[in-house]
DNA sequence: AATGAATGAGCCTTCATTCAT
DNA sequence: GATGAATGAAGGCTCATTCAT
């Protein structure tokens, strides 16, 4: 069991050095220093440099669901709520900055630029994630509605919720210190991206109205 | 203007190889020879190779703006057309896969994790463009709305668009191959986009509705 | 007697590896593996790599000799006959391809630039070797002659044949494939030095007279 | 012509050095080191260190012919000296030890186990040495005997040379030390391979008889 | 006794940078 | 000004060896 603990801590030190860095940037010695190991281990326990990258980002992948999973919905949950949970699901894991923030930084790069990493990701956490907000805008517009349109309304909620991440610094230079604090924080954003979503497919009422957001737990 | 002549072969060979391989991943060598210059060039026009990408980052901006420039609307011209417009140029430049499609990557690498050439990205060109979907917005909602709620809908506009280059390619593995080819050309894509912000907004039809977008210009 | 066969294994496997790559490009992993053993055997049964590889040396001459022996001639027998036979062997042991052709690469090695390995070769393998081309010389020209003369014409017997290893793939190179397999055979090489010696000493006929070899098995 | 002048100290540095250690053995740090240069020289001039590598034996090639070159003989010169006169020169090229002695080795080397540089070497060293002697034998033996006897009689005064250095260390532990510095001295052997030879095609007097080989410059 | 997980020294090579011209 | 030859630092990786079991 040793031996996978061993892997534990390589992957535990890379995370953050690849995300910070990429993958080019990153070296092994770095890796290996910060893990408490000998530069021969992530040969040793990983066969390459690139064997061990495109463990960390399974292992992203992985970390990143976990520590912030899709509640169970009981029967009946109305598909509303059921998004809004969902949008507050996706930005906490857009915008926590705790110490395993790298997970995002990886993930992100991979969808920028896909690696051999990418595929596995995909398949493993993405698009178990996208199934997940399809169902519910299936449920929210009913049957009449094309496949291809659930999927771009779909892209259009995680469009959404991604620009938080992407362009999270940028915003902050766009709106100022003052806004960013008083109107930034995860609960109104969700709701703000609920509310537009629900408005544009005619469930809720259009954004301008000054009603606050009902289902809003914040 | 010898000089600067050669800055900008250096410029214009540096451009796609930082975004295709990253900064660690390209090397002054492979891009002096791009260039058709020697491997000092680099270093002598530019200091060092941090100093290069900078000011590559830099040019990827000015460019990316003057390839798909956003149109003069006359006075009078409706908001719903300005959105649609300007969505369509957003989107121009997030897809097109033209000779120089490299500016995106490079700016999508400042958007995620910003370093020294950021600030003055922003400055330059991301915050005009910021005031003017913020202005189309305004026009649309009306004064009753506070700023944070325009700025909010304005980054829902743009994150949207941005969705489809951040992970563009996931899309594809997501959707598969004809379906993509069918539904997700620019046009469609505009279209979509548009009526989703306006309804949101209580502008236009509810999605779900089989009426086509009226302005679509595809 | 476990022990005894693991070191066998070890040698065994050794010595095609170390005959192939030389003792720089061997890995004790490979030779551990082909042996069926874990990588520490060889330390553990032989101290360090050096130590396997002076035990492969000697190994080659003890199983070079023992599969390719000299004939015992009844009294008697023409020293003629005894020289053709030397040769015969001499040749079989140098020209032979069959598994165990290693010992040849591995002694040649040892010849070439001596290790600590070659003391004990010589003194087991080579010299009683020698000695006996150097009684059938002394056979063939009598007493007369001194024993530094002896020494050399034995030498050159040795020459010609060692050069059909030592030289082996230029050979081919020089002469091309046809006359290759036409002419350098065992049997003819042997008749040739056979013939050559034997003139040389004005026991046989000069070259140059068509008559072929008596003696000839072949 | 800087540029030549630190290839040729590269060269001259790896020669020894891959003499001694064989190709797997020498380390492009201790090449660079004796050549007074910094490790990456070896790339920067050549490539890698393959390439180092068969520049070196050609060089060897080259050194070898220049410094022992055959004798230019007038028209007219009797067969019998041409002979001896090779002789001398080959075994001047196998005995020396002088300062640039690794030559001999590199090509050994070569010989007995062929690597990329041997094809270059026969072509342009090897094969014109091996014309010249069968050039000799042919005036001698005259027309009446096939090529491929020429050819064998040709390469048992080359092995005959050839064994003083592919097993010259042993030769001293089988003759012992007074012997040795007696009767193996170069114009000695010359004299005794000259004498085996034409013996052998009928034109001397057979070895055994005391007479003293006449053409003898020693 | 025998193993195999783990190591650190050292390998070849690449690269941004410098400096004499 | 502009070059390109030359460099030193550092990179990923391999290997013989060790040591706890």
């Amino acid at each position: 069991m040793t031996t996978e603990q061993q892997r534990q801590k390589l992957l535990e030190a890379a995370g953050p050095i690849f995300a910070e860095k990429g993958y080019e940037g990153a070296t092994v010695r770095e890796i290996c220093d910060r893990a408490g190991l000998n530069v021969a281990s992530v040969n040793y326990y990983f066969g390459d440099k690139e064997r061990l990258y495109i463990e960390t980002v399974k292992q992203a992948g992985r970390r990143r669901e976990e520590s912030a999973p899709y509640p169970q919905w009981a029967a009946g949950t109305p598909p509303e709520t059921k998004l809004h949970e969902y949008v507050v699901t996706m930005l906490t894991r857009m915008l926590r900055s705790e110490t395993a923030a790298w997970q995002r930084g990886l993930m992100m790069r991979e969808m920028l630029r896909p690696t051999k990493a990418c595929e596995e990701l995909v398949r493993d956490y993405i698009r178990p994630d996208f199934e997940l907000i399809h169902g519910i805008i299936a449920e929210l517009v009913g049957e009449s509605v094309p496949q291809h349109v659930l999927n771009q309304i779909s892209f259009s909620v995680v469009g959404q919720c991604l620009h938080y991440r992407v362009a999270g610094d940028v915003v902050g230079m766009l709106v100022g210190e003052e806004e960013l604090s008083q109107h930034y924080g995860l609960p109104t954003l969700a709701d703000h991206i609920t509310r537009m979503t629900l408005a544009a497919i005619g469930v809720g009422e259009p954004l301008g109205s000054a009603k606050p957001f009902i289902n809003s737990k914040a």
